[in-house]
DNA sequence: TCTGAACGTGAATGCGCATTCACGATCGAC
DNA sequence: GTCGATCGTGAATGCGCATTCACGTTCAGA
């Protein structure tokens, strides 16, 4: 390494243009890359950069640019809920690797509340990003839609509130559904129940509508009192499921909106004495880790939260680049892993 | 709302200053509170950046204070293990919590391999950021001592690497392996094993000098064949449990250093026709929520995540603010969780 | 009444950078 | 040999803000 260590300022253009005898107009040239600069004096000036550790300011280039190479992924939510499903971990780490591959930044703004939700937009107006990236919403968010207003560029994962426009990509909730309780259906099941998601939330919402279509489909009878419903978590999972046995003894399947909830639906089940899949055939939803970790191993629809973070930062910087107005809507489709707990055949991947 | 919608720039300090009719220089005072400005021109200037919806833009302040306000959180690791792992989510959950509440930004850094992690010195030089938190370390990651060097501020969540010096918040690991393993003997246990985790991390280390230390305290012989070792993952779990009943079939207690390796391990005990926790008692460690759907529920060395998230923060601004060069180290004690794997009473917050 | 301190304000400066404009040098075409 | 075009470079400008300095006013103390 160089000369630059301890607590000096760090090195700024003027002095390593002066160092390498040239003006700071060139070693601005050199480090954009801009093409007009002399193959020899770039080689120098290069040079310099290294040796004085040089590493350019960006709140200077971003005061100049107004680009600020960075993007916000704001999450909406009781962080409880968030930290505890593994899905959203991992759509995370999907933005975040195709924002390392660009070279971008990834500000990560959890709004725990309400309150802290309307101190967003001012704040992102701030020039803090170039864009953002919102998932897991909850209801009728207003907040993409006020933000797309001011001109910031928003995606959101998983279907916008009704209205807004603005590009997304979701997973296909319906298509899902309809093939896990499809699936069930056909395994001789006449009993099949669900436990849905919050209805304030359109993965919920999906998920039940797939389920319900998948019955229709059958020519089954797609009763009400077949439905309960949770929060995505294990607890609501938990308590929707006694609610369902109390209510409907005779069921022998259920469809479960989260893998979180099928964990704690299981644990019921067991408790209430009923063998899955012999008796009760599961399939749960997001083929989360713990799909694996349940007794028996979980029947669940798969997700590609990757593929979803990757294609979020790809959807936003098209925006961003082309400042187009066109609205893009991206699904990706689900693959349903079958395992032990609903008593078919386990696929091959499982 | 204002006049401000569409696409228009944002409004600048000079733009609020003529609305108000005062100079820049007294509207900069106001959005900074500085007491020195007469209170009726204040209101005035306040209605006019209300009704301008006049955001202070951050790329120009950084660029004068020389102050981010922003902090990174910088996570070297393959993300597969920190997005299995909610420990380290909610731990992020904790700096989140602490960093909103002082209007600090949060920057994500995940770096995924040892050449992403090179490309993070100069970057982080580059002003982004007021300082870091890094935590999950890996061996003897140069980096924090690296930054230190450079004059950026960093702590660590975790013990450090030997020689750097830098502030840390730590879980007593060596106290709660103590802790877990005295409770397996104080139960009668006669073989107590252990499934420790990566000996490059001192996590890991620590955990398995805490089980030989409480087998020393009771006089038991700390046999290296009593110890197999795994990477903190379910499947590491499980290996090194099949390895460790080949080896020593005459186990009945072992603990083990992480919940996920404990998840994989129940599984192979139970493959294996052990019953648990009458023929082998199981104790896991971060109290992590796997631990609840575990089969039986697993009994846990409760560590606190979300605090030692908040201490970490506390920890780096305590340096940014003071600058001074004072070591700290904050070590948080942790708490064990009795439930059904272990055989013993269970805890009354199990 | 005079002095000087405290107060409220505005003009000017510069943070580090990208960019524009102007300028001399080189080159090809005629 | 001249003229316009192209190329490589430097000086100058301004992005939006905090801060310093200077200036006029007010007020208390002598």
């Amino acid at each position: 390494m160089g000369q630059r260590v301890g607590y000096g300022r760090a090195a700024t253009m003027g002095e390593v243009a002066s160092a390498a005898g040239v003006s700071q107009s060139t070693v601005s040239r050199v480090v954009n890359g801009n093409p007009r600069v002399d193959p020899e004096v770039r080689r120098k000036v290069e040079r310099e950069i290294r040796r004085l550790g040089y590493v350019p300011n960006m709140a200077a280039r971003t005061l100049v640019t107004r680009r600020s190479d960075s993007v916000g992924v704001v999450i909406p939510e009781p962080a409880s809920r968030i930290f505890g499903d593994p899905f959203f971990a991992q759509v995370l780490r999907g933005i975040s690797g195709a924002l390392n591959a660009r070279r971008q930044r990834l500000v990560l703004l959890i709004a725990e509340d309400q309150e802290q939700e309307r101190w967003l937009a001012p704040y992102l107006m701030a020039g803090h990003v170039d864009g953002i990236i919102m998932y897991s919403l909850h209801g009728d968010d207003p907040l993409p839609g006020e933000l797309r207003q001011r001109g910031i560029q928003v995606v959101v994962g998983g279907l916008p509130p009704r209205g807004t426009r603005v590009s997304y990509v979701d997973t296909d909730n319906v298509g899902g559904a309809h093939a896990a309780t499809s699936h069930l259906i056909r395994l001789g099941r006449k009993v099949v129940t669900t436990l849905a998601g919050p209805q304030d939330m359109i993965a919920g919402v999906d998920r039940l509508a797939g389920y319900r279509e998948a019955l229709r489909t059958a020519g089954l009878p797609a009763d009400e009192r077949l439905v309960a419903y949770g929060q995505f978590t294990r607890e609501s999972g938990m308590s929707a499921m006694s609610e369902l046995l109390a209510r409907r003894p005779d069921l022998d399947a259920v469809f479960v909106a989260s893998d979180l909830m099928a964990s704690g639906a299981l644990e019921v089940l067991r408790s209430a004495g009923r063998r899955v899949p012999r008796d009760v055939a599961v399939v749960g939803f997001d083929d989360s880790p713990i799909a694996l970790m349940t007794d028996p191993p979980l029947t669940s629809v798969r997700q590609s939260p990757e593929v979803m973070g990757r294609e979020l930062v790809e959807l936003l910087n098209g925006h961003i680049e082309a400042r187009d107005q066109v609205i893009r809507k991206v699904v990706l489709d689900t693959q349903l892993i079958v395992r032990g707990s609903c008593g078919g055949k386990p696929s091959t991947n499982a």
